[in-house]
DNA sequence: CTGTTGAAATTTTTT
DNA sequence: ATTTCAACAG
């Protein structure tokens, strides 16, 4: 068998719009791809299909939006070049490892740690989270004296969100006040000058947060000898998910290809959901305009949904504005039409949903293949309790991570100040759990190491308060004994530890499953090579469930999915249930300000039915109880999603998620239940005295 | 200068 | 429900 035989073999399973995605030569490429209709398939085919044409692996840049996507991807551009190797016998070597893939902001620590110097900047920079960047901002802010003015100045995520909007939409401070955050206006001058102390500061501490990862990356492009050398590693740039990129990233883009000769973006203006995030969907919609003469491929045919299905999607995004124009149709007309669920309460809701479950599980759909979306975090409190009661396993995505809880916080401070003595927001972190050390004593130390360049034997001679005399040493040992260590990551944890763990009761109320999720650290530090890897990767990619990170789930194992629509962008499940699709949650309160965010909460709606491929199920408890007046019943009722009016409702089987009685009265007897009733006893008994 | 307490304000999505 | 800030005691 020859090669072109090969290849064909390669095109095979790809309709006519796929195959002249996957075939397109060098210029400009964006591929509009409506959900479900393989856009991941033509994007691993294409990048197999370069490859097969004699492109080095090596020479390309697949940019995906997580870490996650990008190795599942790789490992699929690896079987369709293996496949292909085995045909055109020898020739090809399988070589998909070495593609460029990763997170802009995964590829930008790694080209900034090998090129960075090229600006100025030093390889060992650390990396900052969101809420590193706070606390840094925090600091600055109380150094400027901004804590105690008269009016309330605004608050630390406030500020990071502003900062963060100028930098990645490249919109001046002022136009950002004024369109988005016009309740801090008047503290313009204010904001300024934390920002101007804020990026001083970071450059002291030799850290980057996210924001600085594209920052430096688009620099480095900038700079002449930079820019050209960096343009000179890649001969293919592929982007997935290009509705979701922010002007920075654009730019960024462009720079490496100035005539977008290589360039190819694949995404779906009908699935832009990160506008939070100074994503733009102008990027997708006027690519076209920013690279003449650049081929514009449409897919429309879904392979995920059954028709009944994407007939109510299809009316639910039919009602947005601007968009490019796709309408999506499958072969498959069976199936039934996707239900729409009122149920009186949360409870209810609860109720139907698990119910539901369990028969599609009796039916054979194992509860992998079945998942349970929701907007916010919070939304699926109840249901992971009942889960939790009736032992149905499940992971969660999305929400607050793991590694954002203080104590995981904490234990990684202690490995990132021996990593880099100048990194005032881990040190101020670790001193402060020392007691009788707040906010005072250590800048004093943390000056102390800034002016010395990091030396950490000043520590040595600095007197502590009596409340820390004895652990003062000994942290002072630690963190010295950690920075002289390279190795052996989980006998590193372990140290901090045994000097950690006797703090944690006075520090935090539940010690206990603290302590076990520190032992959990421990066991993950032998996945990394060097401790300088492990703090870099661990911030660019956290794990993204809580169970992540007890290791790679047993092949057996079958759990079911919770998850925020935002991180079940690109997966499917064969059931899929949306959770409280009433006006409040859905669109959020927070979102409805301005008809853009009502846009972009009409089509994260439309992402979370489009991961349905056979059954789809919207529910919408009526009443709410409200938490927010103290601890009385009263209630409030809801309104049923504004994305769904009658004549789009047409599309739904409308039914009543009723509850079983019976099974009612069973939960009293529950500890949950009994739980709830005597905290009910102990509020009332409260209001006695309060 | 630290640690505690109470009152007031805010409440999403994530690299 | 959680986070932030001011006031006060040690």
């Amino acid at each position: 068998m020859d090669t072109t035989t090969a290849i064909d073999g390669l095109l095979a399973g790809l309709n006519s719009q796929q195959r002249e995605a996957v075939v397109h030569g060098d210029g400009p490429l964006l591929v509009v791809a409506g959900a479900g209709t393989g856009k991941t398939a033509t994007l691993v085919h294409r990048v197999a299909w370069l490859i097969a044409h004699g492109v080095d692996p090596g020479r390309i840049l697949l940019l995906t939006f997580t870490r996650r996507a990008a190795a599942e991807m790789i490992r699929r551009v690896d079987g369709a070049v293996r496949r292909l190797d085995e045909a055109a016998s020898e020739s090809m070597h399988s070589q998909a490892a070495r593609i460029w893939g990763g997170t802009f902001h995964a590829i930008a620590a790694r080209l900034l740690r090998h090129y960075g110097k090229v600006i100025g900047l030093e390889p060992s920079f650390a990396v900052h989270d969101r809420t590193d960047s706070e606390d840094l901002l925090n600091i600055v802010r109380t150094d400027l004296g901004l804590a105690k003015t008269d009016k309330r100045f605004p608050k630390k995520g406030t500020c990071m969100a502003i900062y963060s909007r100028c930098v990645n939409a490249r919109e001046k401070l002022p136009q950002v006040l004024q369109q988005r955050f016009p309740w801090c206006d008047e503290w313009g001058d204010e904001l300024k000058q934390l920002f101007d102390a804020y990026v001083d500061r970071k450059e002291a501490a030799v850290a980057l947060d996210y924001d600085d990862l594209l920052v430096y990356w688009h620099g480095l492009l900038a700079d002449p000898a930079g820019g050209a050398r960096i343009r000179n590693l890649f001969d293919c740039v592929l982007v997935d998910e290009y509705q979701d990129t922010n002007r920075l990233q654009a730019e960024i883009l462009e720079q490496l290809c100035p005539d977008g000769r290589g360039l190819t973006v694949v995404g779906d203006d009908a699935q832009a959901i990160y506008s939070f995030r100074a994503a733009t969907v102008r990027n997708i919609l006027d690519f076209p305009k920013q690279y003449p003469g650049a081929t514009l491929v449409t897919l429309e045919e879904n392979y995920r949904s059954t028709a009944p299905i994407l007939a109510a999607t299809n009316e639910v995004i039919g009602l947005s504005s601007e968009r490019y124009r796709k309408n999506l149709w499958s072969e498959r007309t069976e199936g039934e039409k996707p239900l729409l669920v009122t149920c009186e309460s949360e409870d209810d809701q609860t109720e139907f949903v698990v119910q539901k479950i369990l028969e599609h599980r009796e039916e054979g759909i194992d509860l992998r293949r079945q998942a349970v979306l929701f907007r916010a975090s919070h939304h699926s409190i109840l249901l992971e309790a009942e889960l939790a009661r009736r032992n149905i396993p499940f992971h969660k995505y999305g929400g607050l991570k793991f590694l954002e809880t203080a104590h995981v916080k904490d234990l990684l401070a202690f490995l990132r100040l021996a990593e880099n003595p100048r990194d005032v927001v881990s040190a101020v972190r670790v001193l402060g759990l020392l007691p009788g050390i707040g906010p005072g004593k250590s800048r004093q130390l943390t000056d102390m190491l800034a002016e010395s360049g990091g030396d950490l034997q000043l520590w040595r001679g600095w007197k502590p308060p009596a409340a820390s005399a004895k652990l003062w040493p000994e942290l002072v040992g630690l963190i010295a004994g950690l920075s002289r260590t390279k190795g052996d990551l989980p006998a590193q944890v372990h140290r901090v530890r045994k000097f950690y763990d006797p703090l944690l009761p006075e520090l935090y109320d539940n010690p206990h499953p603290r302590g076990r999720d520190l032992e959990q650290i421990e066991q993950i530090a032998s996945r990394y090579g060097d401790r300088q890897t492990m703090l870099a990767e661990i911030t660019l990619d956290p794990p993204s469930s809580t169970q992540d990170l007890a290791g790679p789930p047993l092949l057996d194992d079958d759990y079911l999915v919770l998850s925020t629509i935002h991180s079940a962008k690109g997966l499917e499940w064969d059931a899929v249930y949306v959770l409280h699709a009433a006006d409040g949650n859905i669109p959020s309160d927070m979102a409805t300000k301005t008809p853009e965010e009502i846009e972009e909460e009409r089509r994260l709606f439309y992402v979370a039915l489009t991961r349905a491929k056979r059954s789809l199920y919207v529910c919408c408890p009526l009443r709410y109880y409200r938490y927010a007046g103290g601890f009385s019943d009263q209630h409030g009722y809801a309104q049923m999603t504004r994305f769904l009016p009658e004549d789009v409702r047409r599309h739904f089987q409308c039914c009543v998620g009723s509850p079983c009685r019976e099974a009612e009265v069973l939960d009293i007897q529950s500890d949950m239940d009994a739980g709830v009733a005597s905290m009910r006893i102990r509020q009332r008994t409260k209001r006695l005295w309060s």
